[in-house]
Order: C-alpha cells, then structure tokens, then sequence
DNA sequence: GCATCCCTATGTCATACGTTAATGCGAAAG
DNA sequence: CTTTCGCATTAACGTATGACATAGGGATGC
C-alpha cells in the first residue's frame, strides 16, 4: 500500500508516486495528481489553510516567509521527496510560502482524504510524525547556525547540508552538485545581507574551498568545508535521569 | 481513551494524565510513570535516542542545544502541556537538551508503547501530527525572528510568545507573568549576547514597555510591546480534522 | 546592433552587536 | 558576620555585518 519515493533514500519518505501506482485503488480515493510549479512561481502561500498535501516528485524549490517590512527568511529547501503543506493542512494557516527554483512538479492530494488513511495504516501515520520530526531537528539545527555562528561557516553550513541531501537523491555528482538558488536565497536563508553572502563566497573561493557557477556548485575541498560546517553539535554534560 | 491535559487550553493537548485516569487499562499499557526535575537538572540530554516520551505537567523549562565551542542556542521554551521527546523517539537521536527552569513535573511514558496506540486511535495520531506542525510552526517563526529582526524587536517577540503562552495556560495574571529565566537564556535562544540582551530590556524598561523583578516579569505597555514583536505571533491554532 | 533586466561583484563607510572588564547585589554558605 | 557565588548592570572598545553606491556580465528582446 505504501509507495516509497523511488527518489528519496534520504527521508524514507512514504509517499504515493502516482506514476508506479501500486494501490490504484487508494490513489483513487485520494483523488492524486499531478501540478507543476514553474520557476519563480509560488503554491501554497502564507496566510490560507491549506486544502491540499504535496509531495515533490522532481526539482527544487524553497519555502520562505514574507515580513511585514518586505523582509523575506528562507526556512528551508525543498528537493524531491519533500512532503509539504502539513502545517496549512494541520493548523489554520500555513506561515510560509513554497516558491519553485526550478520546474517543479508535485504530487498532490487532497488534506480530507489523506487522514483518513490513518485509520487505514497506522504505519503511515508514524512516517508523517517520522517526516514531522525530520523538518523540525533541521530547523533546530538551522536556528542554532543562524543564531551563533559567523557569516562564514553559516554559508558552509548551508552548502553542506544541500550536498548532502543532493547527494542521498543522487542529485549530484561525486563532490558537484545543482544549486538552483540564487545569493539572495541564501542570504535569506542565513539571515545575513546579498552583499555580506556575496563576500563570504568570494572568500571560500578564494580559499579554493568551493566555486560556484552557472546553478551548479563544486566543492573542491570537502574537508574544509565540513570543517567550518561541521563543527557544531556536540554532545552535552550529561545527567541522566533514568 | 485520551485523557486531554486540564493545563494545557493552548495546545489542546492529548496527553495522558495519570492523576485523572480514565482510562486504568492504557495508562498501565503505556506505563505511565511521574517524573520530577529539580531547576538546573536535564532530562533527555542530546546525542542519545530517547526511550521515553514525556507530557509537561507543570512547571518551566526550555530546549536547547550545546555547540562545540561552548555556544549555546535555545530552541523554545517549554510550558505545562508540552510534548517533548518526539524528536528522541522517532529519530536516531534527539538533537537537543531538556533543562529544567524550575520544578518541573513530567508525565513520562514509554516510547514502544505510546507509538503502539497509533493503531489503536488514528484521532490520537492526528494530535501527534498536529503537536509536531504547532512546533515546527514556532521554530519557522523563530528563525524569521533571529534572521531578519533587530535586537529589541527579537526580545518583545520573545516576551510576547511566553505571555501569550502563560495566558492562555491561565499561569499569568493580566499582564503579569512568571519568567523563571536568566538574561542569558534569553540571549541564548534570541542569537544575541548577554551584554547587549541586557542593555535591550533595559531599553525596554526605560521606555516603560515591561519590567523584570525577580522571576516575574509585567507588561506596562502591551500596545507597543506587540508593535515591536510584529503581528507573527498568532498563535498556531487548531483544524479540525474534517 | 543596442537596450533592458536581473543578478553577481567589489569598494567605502556606518553601525549594531560582541567582547572584555569592572561594579553591584542578593542569596546561600561557612 | 563575612565570604562566596551566581547573576544583573554599565561602560569602553573592537569588529563583524549592514547599507549604499557603482560596475560588470550574461541573458532576453527589439
């Protein structure tokens, strides 16, 4: 019944694949299909309860929320496998808004009929809170880099952790990789200005850590990089309790 | 069968509470157990899966994680009615720390046998869903916060999240509240350092917008102090299920 | 061909924030 | 009563980052 996402060994991710359709059946009940988000346009913007769930079949995009001022956070990547939409379908609104980088195209299904099948698959249900958990260690993970580490290793930060998603879908190529992105996303992202971002790359170049042209990223020197990304988490002074 | 936490109005919590029973049957499946955590203790430190789950029965405390270099980042801060493990639980490690603020009781239940209910009662699994999207919904508004706003602006969203919080759990009183933090928690989960977090509410004083004695913190002016946090703060609330 | 647009690149200057250090102050300890 | 400790408070100074300005490089269109 479940159909894993033949593009996904990162996330595991249960998803319905319409297009190796083992249950017909189910997807029938799901009313399944298909959108397509060309680049630069947005699907589920902030504000409005979601009526639908997606999952990204192919390319990439990112979620981000618009301020009042017109400030704009990045809060995360999408790459195929993502399951988005939870929040808008859970709670009354969804914060942000997914924008396309590439051709995107998901797979969408109706919120109603989705939980239904928890009913019918309780092993579906633990993947969602599986894929709930995922989201939420990233954004601790994030809100850690944002908050504490300087302009340099925040970049590295995000270049490592897109690496290493890009590499689990085999996205990339040994240590080259897509970067549909432009500064100004990561800027957002890491809560620091397009100019400032734009210094900090030129210096990783510079360093001959990694160069960057034309929507493809190589890193040239892995082991810097995850260096300066890497460093961290570490565990803590522990006093168990139990 | 679920037993909804009286504390918790807010998150609507389906929690199990093993004072108010209803359900002698489930709770002795689960195993449900209290558990106490003295202020300055930790529970379920980082880096090791979690066999337990836990419910926030009264008391404070906050989530954060401990970096390499001795940095350190809240996460969130955690009130009665939290749910708090599940990053533990579902994944191979749950990334962050849990320290008490003050005399915290817990609501501790086990891990296998909790996800088991799963089966049992898909509403129930529904609850975990929404649990998960409420604290990635917060953590998106946190990283927006840390991102793009100026000191002053991320402590009023901070004071403004723990009164809305506090109110609606009925622990504060008006516009007075518990605030059983150091300066330097603050620091930690707004990205900024104690000095400067320090010289902000002082500002914050001067202006007559809140004060701050002794675990206790009081709103004078509620009109600007929710002009500087912005109109995020809208609580995350609840869909129903159909 | 030129013009326009969007994005990257780089320099100069301004400032919000971090770092260090010293002071104070109440609570707990001896 | 004095000492110690943890934490809040302030001041002086340094720096990482932001703001502004300008130029350059492809694209795309006429």
């Amino acid at each position: 019944m479940a159909v894993h996402c033949a593009e996904c060994p990162l996330r595991r991710l249960p998803i319905f694949d319409p297009f190796s359709a083992e249950d017909v059946a189910l997807m029938e009940e799901l009313k399944i299909r298909e959108t397509v988000v060309e680049p630069g346009a947005t699907v589920l913007d902030q504000g409005s309860p979601a009526p639908y769930l997606f999952t990204v079949l192919s390319g990439m995009g990112l979620r981000h929320v618009r301020m009042a001022d017109g400030k704009r956070q990045v809060i995360n990547f999408l790459m195929p496998g993502d399951f988005i939409g939870l929040q808008g379908a859970v709670l009354e609104d969804m914060g942000h808004t997914i924008e396309a980088t590439t051709r995107m195209v998901l797979c969408t299904f109706r919120r109603d009929r989705f939980f239904r099948i928890f009913a019918q698959n309780p092993q579906r249900a633990y993947d969602v809170v599986w894929l709930a958990a995922s989201e939420e260690h990233f954004l601790g993970d994030a809100l850690a880099t944002i908050g504490q580490l300087p302009a340099i290793e925040r970049v590295a930060w995000a270049i490592a952790q897109i690496h290493q998603r890009a590499l689990a879908l085999g996205l990339a190529l040994g240590d080259t990789m897509p970067f549909p992105y432009r500064q100004q996303d990561l800027a957002d992202l890491l809560g620091l200005s397009l100019v400032h971002t734009n210094k900090t790359l030129a210096r990783l170049r510079e360093m001959d850590i990694v160069v960057w042209r034309n929507d493809a990223l190589h890193i040239r020197d892995p082991g810097q990089l995850h260096r300066l990304a890497g460093a961290e988490i570490e565990p803590a002074r522990n006093r168990p309790l139990l």
